[in-house]
RNA sequence: GCCGGGGUAGCUCAGCUGGUAGAGCAGCUGAUUCGUAAUCAGCAGGUCAGGGGUUCAAGUCCCCUCCUCGGCUCCA
């Protein structure tokens, strides 16, 4: 989500993944790194072929005539084409059909229940149901023995088509009241049903578009994770259901391979390395803004400046821009109409009588309107364009309480934004020189990363003309990169399309971060333009831009990214030299000397504790390298050398050891 | 904002069905001068998130507020 752009965010809770990423994540990551054998357990439905049965009309549901072989084949056939691999399709079987056998025994335990959605999604599937009482951990494990109970008798997955009107019939005899709402919006006039028959004669059945593996006994390897609230439709104005979390594979191994990979994101979650490197911290008195401490600072710092630099290089006008403004700006931006309720505002006097109209001041959520008031302060020639600013201040968006998190979603931070006014001819070379700077900025980070085209969305402002013109600039130029990306098309946003930029961490999770956008709306709403080479006035188009994103959203990513073990460069304490004793508290101090002049940052822990007891406080501030020194180093002026990654390095001269340190924190961007 | 977990010493946590708060680490003081992931002893440290209520008695039960965590359109 661009925490910039000019589009008006809505006042709901965001989305994650993008979903045209949802393969991205479901890699398993397993200890060896090899991909276990794992579909000949489970085997998609085409292959061997389940019963299917289409209701003839009038008639009850259950004797229906079967689906020939060929169709549910075919059928088959075209469910699988929406999948990028056979693989991406075969989850998805398996999680939707586990998601009906959540379903299956939720009922058994709870008649009453009533169920709405239970779709695969990344890494498992969920169920959302409307329970009698709110369930919890022991409730979960209740259900799971409950569906182990079904896994085990390996039941069929029955596929029937049903006219509508049997299918209202029998989920209103059921109570089931969003399925009918359900089916009232699928427009065919027949519906898919799915049956699953136990051993003690009772059924469950879905209406489901399917597909589904053929039997409940593939389903073996699955964990209710969590259980949350969830409103049917997404809409905060309808029922709050419960949505219960699950995830399953295909084998065991990968289903532990999965539980490992949420144990160690748990140990690497930026809230807890936060605390314990002191990087940084929260206060109740002001939630949603982190406190940044010494050591999170030198890196937030750290990458600012080296953005700056960047950018300059780019040729990028650095400013700074105002924090408060008259809403008036807002009403010219638009956010005034669209996004008042996430912006922080308040009357200029205090003292004004109720009803009295003063002015009214907001806190800025977005940079974008003070660039567009600074392109538009002086008479602009196309010889200054394209014309980049860029800018670090911070902004403040009013978050929903409950969508506050860590760094990730806060209520102040600071983007590396940045604004290029340029002519539609330039667009393209624009967004070449975008991409080949976010490459080399996340590749100083080791972080991948995977690209989104997004084009014109149905509700959409400015002429055809002009979004075909933009939608090329931007294709061609990804085109030109020679980057593979996806097409996503109508995700853009409403004032023109975009690229979004997904990062990849160690753990193969995706982040949003970069994005491109392209504006044709925002200068018109400023009535920008500048003269062209025609002595014409124009109007530029707008490219809203960043690379890190909010500096606190890039931030947690490089802490898990890192699990918390930053490279040298970046690390907040690069050294740690520690005496043996205090016979040796000499040389240590002119160790620590030698580094320091060389620049680099280095902590003298001169303290009588036991040299092991000094090593695991620095390996739990994960330092990158340790400087011990005792009689032995004090005789031949060497440093014993340990590092965090690799252990006891052995003796080297200080000359050496503050060359090596020196290379290393050499910035990498 | 909504639903559901939490909030006990700086940190991690214990405290059963109400009977007046505890451990380890960190801190301080002292001893110890030690060779690659925890030296010993002593001391100090809490309005049990805040407020209200029930009770002879509340960390524990009830209500309200704040903060925090998991979620809240990956659409049969």
């Amino acid at each position: 989500m661009l925490r910039g752009g000019v589009g008006p965010p809505t006042r709901r809770p965001p989305r994650r993944l993008h979903p045209s990423l949802r393969s991205l994540a479901t890699r398993p990551v397993t200890p060896g790194g090899r991909r276990p054998p794992t579909w000949d357990r489970c085997r998609a439905p085409a292959r061997a072929v389940p019963p299917g049965y289409r209701a003839a009309p009038g008639r009850p549901p259950r004797r229906g005539d079967p689906m020939s072989e060929h169709e549910v084949v075919e059928e088959h056939e075209k469910g699988r084409e929406a999948f990028e691999s056979e693989e991406a399709y075969r989850l998805h079987c398996l999680r939707h059909s586990t998601a009906h056998v959540m379903a299956q025994a939720v009922m058994r335990l709870f008649p009453d229940a009533s169920l709405a959605i239970g779709p695969a999604i990344e890494d498992g599937f969920y169920y959302d149901i409307d329970l009698p009482r709110t369930v919890g951990p022991e409730d979960l494990e209740a259900i799971e023995r409950e569906m182990k109970r079904i896994v085990k008798e390996n039941q069929r997955f029955e596929h029937e088509r049903w006219d509508r009107e049997t299918a209202r019939a029998f989920f209103a005899e059921r109570g089931q009241a969003f399925k009918l709402e359900l089916i009232d919006g699928i427009p065919d006039d027949e519906v898919s049903i799915y049956r699953n028959r136990a051993k003690d004669g009772s059924e469950f059945v879905d209406l489901c578009r399917g597909p589904h593996v053929m039997r409940t006994g593939q389903c073996k390897h699955f964990k209710l994770l969590r259980v949350s609230g969830a409103y049917w439709r997404g809409d905060a104005k309808n029922k709050q259901l419960q949505r219960i979390y699950g995830t399953v594979w295909p084998t065991r191994k990968e289903l532990d391979a999965y539980l490992y990979r949420l144990e160690e994101a748990k140990k690497r979650d930026h809230r807890r390395l936060g605390q314990q490197l002191e990087l940084f911290m929260f206060h109740e008195y002001a939630p949603g803004s982190a406190f940044w401490l010494p050591a999170g600072e030198h890196i937030y710092n750290l990458l600012s400046q080296r953005m700056r630099t960047l950018l300059a290089a780019e040729g990028y006008h650095v400013v700074k821009t105002p924090m408060v403004f008259d809403k008036k700006l807002w009403e010219t931006s638009g956010h005034w109409q669209h996004y008042k309720d996430d912006m922080f505002w308040f009357p200029e006097d205090h003292d004004a009588e109720d009803g009295e109209e003063g002015r009214i001041l907001a806190l800025k959520p977005m940079n974008c309107p003070s660039h567009m008031l600074i392109f538009g302060a002086q008479r602009r020639s196309y010889r200054e364009l394209p014309y980049r600013i860029h800018d670090q201040g911070a902004l403040h968006r009013n978050e929903l309480s409950g969508a506050l998190s860590g760094l990730t979603r806060v209520r102040q931070f600071r983007q590396d934004d940045a604004h290029i006014f340029c002519a539609e001819d330039q667009v393209g070379d624009e967004v070449a020189r975008l991409i080949d700077l976010l490459d080399r900025v996340y590749g100083a980070f080791g972080l991948g990363y995977r690209v989104v085209f997004s084009t014109r969305p149905e509700e959409r402002l400015g002429d055809d003309a002009l979004w075909d013109k933009a939608e090329a600039a931007l294709e061609k130029a990804l085109q030109d990169s020679g980057l593979d990306y996806k097409l996503a098309p109508g995700d853009g946003a409403f004032y023109g399309p975009k690229i979004d930029i997904y990062l990849v961490d160690a753990l193969e999770r995706a982040h949003q971060c970069a994005t491109i956008q392209a504006d044709f709306q925002l200068p018109r709403r400023f009535g920008l333009s500048y003269v062209g080479a025609d002595n014409q006035p124009h109007v530029p188009v707008v490219l809203h831009r960043a690379i890190y994103g909010s500096f606190e959203r890039f931030i947690a990513i490089l802490i898990e990214h890192y699990a918390g073990r930053f490279p040298v460069w970046l690390a907040p304490e690069a050294v740690r030299v520690m005496t043996v004793s205090e016979k040796s508290l000499e040389h240590g101090r002119k160790v620590t000397e030698a580094l320091r002049a060389a620049g680099i940052r280095v902590h003298f822990d001169d303290s009588d504790a036991k040299i092991g007891y000094k090593i695991k406080m620095c390996h739990e501030r994960k330092v990158p390298y340790m400087a011990i020194i005792g009689e032995k180093e004090l005789a031949a002026g060497t440093v014993s050398v340990r590092s965090r990654d690799e252990g006891d390095l052995g003796s080297m001269t200080v000359e050496a050891f503050v060359a090596r340190v020196a290379e290393e924190a050499k910035p990498r961007l």
